[in-house]
Formats: C-alpha cells, structure tokens, sequence
DNA sequence: CTATAGATGCCCT
DNA sequence: GGGCATCTATAGC
C-alpha cells in the first residue's frame, strides 16, 4: 500500500506510512479476541474500510486485507497532501504546517473527513466516494521498519513501515 | 527541539 | 470502570 493513493471525492494524499494488525493472532489487533459490533467490519471481506474511533475524540482508517472472515487490516498512519489541499487546510485548522495537515493515523482522516459513517465503504469500487488507487507509483524497495506506534503488546514485532525519504511521516526521525 | 498533561467518549468486561 | 492503534498546547531549553 505505501505509495498508493488514498482518494476522498476532490481530496488525495499518497500513502507514506502503514502498520499492520493481524486479527485473532496480534495482540495489540481490535480483532484480537474475536468478532465485536466496533470490529465488524475486519471480519468482513477485504478490501473495505475499518474506522474506529479511539481516545474520545479521533477517528482512524484501516483497509481490510485479509479473507472474509479473517480479520487482518491495515492501518494507514500518514499521506502525503496530493490535491484538495486547500480542503485539507479548511478540515485542520489547527495545522499550522503542511506537515502537520496528514501525519498521523487521525489527523489524515480529519484532513480528509473520514469519519465512523465511512466505515465499511468498498475501497475498490468506491461506492462512498473513498477509494484506493494505484497510479503506477512504486513502493519504496527499501522502507522504514520498526515497531508499531501507541500499542503495548506486541510493541516488539516490526509491523510499521514507511517511506524513508519521505517529510511526511508522523515520526520522520524515528529508525 | 523534547517532554508532559489534559481532553474526551465509546467499547467491552 | 479501565483502557485506549491520538492530538494539541504549553513549558522549558
């Protein structure tokens, strides 16, 4: 997924950071003791949107990846601004730099108004409006690795990679 | 630049 | 009732 496009009606940023949670078998994974009402959507079929809502006030985006049934997703953690910029900025008030407007896992649903109504939209088809694309752009033959953010179990497993040489991660300095 | 505190509400046991 | 897959402002340097 790094490098791909994440599109939200005129809104598109380029996906520079990722974690992966593997369901039933990840500790630190919603889906970690089953299916839920909130992890529902990770039991679904793959390639559908999973947001959740964390710390009374952010929300976060995941893409489903995993078979029906099997809940892996994986949790998109900062874009790179691509077009509807000056939407990006209206959304984020508070960024008071470009890099601030989608480096993080909330702030990139803020900066592109993805919300708990989004959950479950088809990434493929893009029935919501909010799609995947894939505009021939490589991913990174070398990315950044490292352990997952915020989580405590399964800190130690190096499920978090990012485009090296990119400003637009929510750690650049982070190895 | 780093470190820290506080906001805030929902899910699940 | 505990615990968050976080962000922002502020303080200090």
């Amino acid at each position: 997924m790094l490098n791909k496009l994440l599109v939200r009606g005129e809104r598109s940023g380029r996906i520079v950071e990722v974690e992966a949670y593997r369901g039933t078998q990840d500790p630190a994974s919603h889906a970690f003791k089953g299916p839920t009402r909130r992890n529902a959507t990770m039991f679904g079929p793959p390639g559908h949107l999973y947001v959740y809502f964390t710390y009374g006030m952010h929300w976060c985006a995941n893409a489903v990846c995993g078979a029906e049934g099997i809940a892996m997703a994986v949790l998109i953690r900062a874009l790179a601004p691509v077009a509807g910029i000056d939407a990006m900025r209206d959304a984020r008030p508070h960024a008071r730099k470009e890099t601030d407007l989608a480096s993080g896992p909330a702030k990139l649903c803020q900066a592109l108004g993805i919300s708990g109504d989004d959950d479950g939209a088809d990434l493929v088809t893009g029935d919501r409006g909010i799609m995947i694309l894939d505009d021939g752009m490589e991913p990174p033959c070398k990315p950044g690795i490292s352990g997952r953010v915020g989580i405590r179990a399964g800190a130690e497993l190096p499920w978090r990679w990012w485009v090296r040489e990119s400003v637009w991660v929510s750690k650049p300095a982070a190895h």
